[in-house]
DNA sequence: GACCATATGTCAGCATGTTGTCATTGTCCT
DNA sequence: AGGACAATGACAACATGCTGACATATGGTC
């Protein structure tokens, strides 16, 4: 689904972050929200402001550490991307009752929680 | 919970799937049973044959794809390890009604079936 | 204001995974 | 038997992820 935009799930993860947040993030932010080490998200921020994906804007709050914004086109995949996903998420599961997946999440989301 | 032993998650992943394999597997049939590239488990069998936690013998059925088979280490590894994951496993779900944990499962199964 | 713990940027080494390619081996159909 | 197609081994390029280490920045405490 990625591979379409020129994109690949890690990318798709940062832009999706990205988008979450209001007014940008820093890389450790990212980090934190997807869960990962900050070293690995550096890596791919910087290659995705080199694709022009993403802009780095001065962050009043840090001498060094950038808020990470999408660029014009960085938006414009994120939009594209939703517009690919969406549709298949709801035909993957239209066919499965709300509170069948409801209770799956909440599942996962209390073994999350035992093993923070 | 590997580590303890000298293992990755990676490796505890082809032992699992050998051990619960009768005769050994080919390389490519444990990548089948693990839903990845042979290439992938063909590194990383070389790697546990040399470290002495796996076995090649030699395969009646083709002349090159050697059967892939515990050594004596890997099967004490791989109850070691049982050991130590059972009870967490087990410690991780009590509280859990088992029929919620058995529809979380069903309804996972149903959609990497569907994706298939 | 000095000091210490924490956060961040940066570089490096390593473990995994994927895909692509090419030669060799197996299978199956005619 | 012969030939086409699939399976396998081997090698390479690339994308991610983790941890460790070291220098710089922040923030809170005395």
């Amino acid at each position: 689904m990625t591979e379409s935009l020129g994109l690949t799930h890690a990318r798709w993860k940062v832009i999706g972050a990205i988008a979450l947040s209001n007014n940008g993030l820093t890389v450790p932010g990212i980090a934190r929200v997807l869960g990962q080490s900050r070293q690995a998200v550096q890596r791919i921020t910087d290659v995705m402001m080199e694709d022009g994906l993403l802009e780095y804007h001065k962050n009043l709050k840090h001498k060094r550490s950038v808020l990470v914004m999408l660029s014009q086109r960085g938006k414009e995949v994120y939009n594209t991307l939703r517009e690919l996903q969406d549709p298949w998420a709801i035909d993957a599961t239209e066919d499965i009752p709300v509170e069948e997946l409801e209770a799956a999440l909440r599942l996962v989301r209390r073994l999350i929680k035992k093993f923070n």
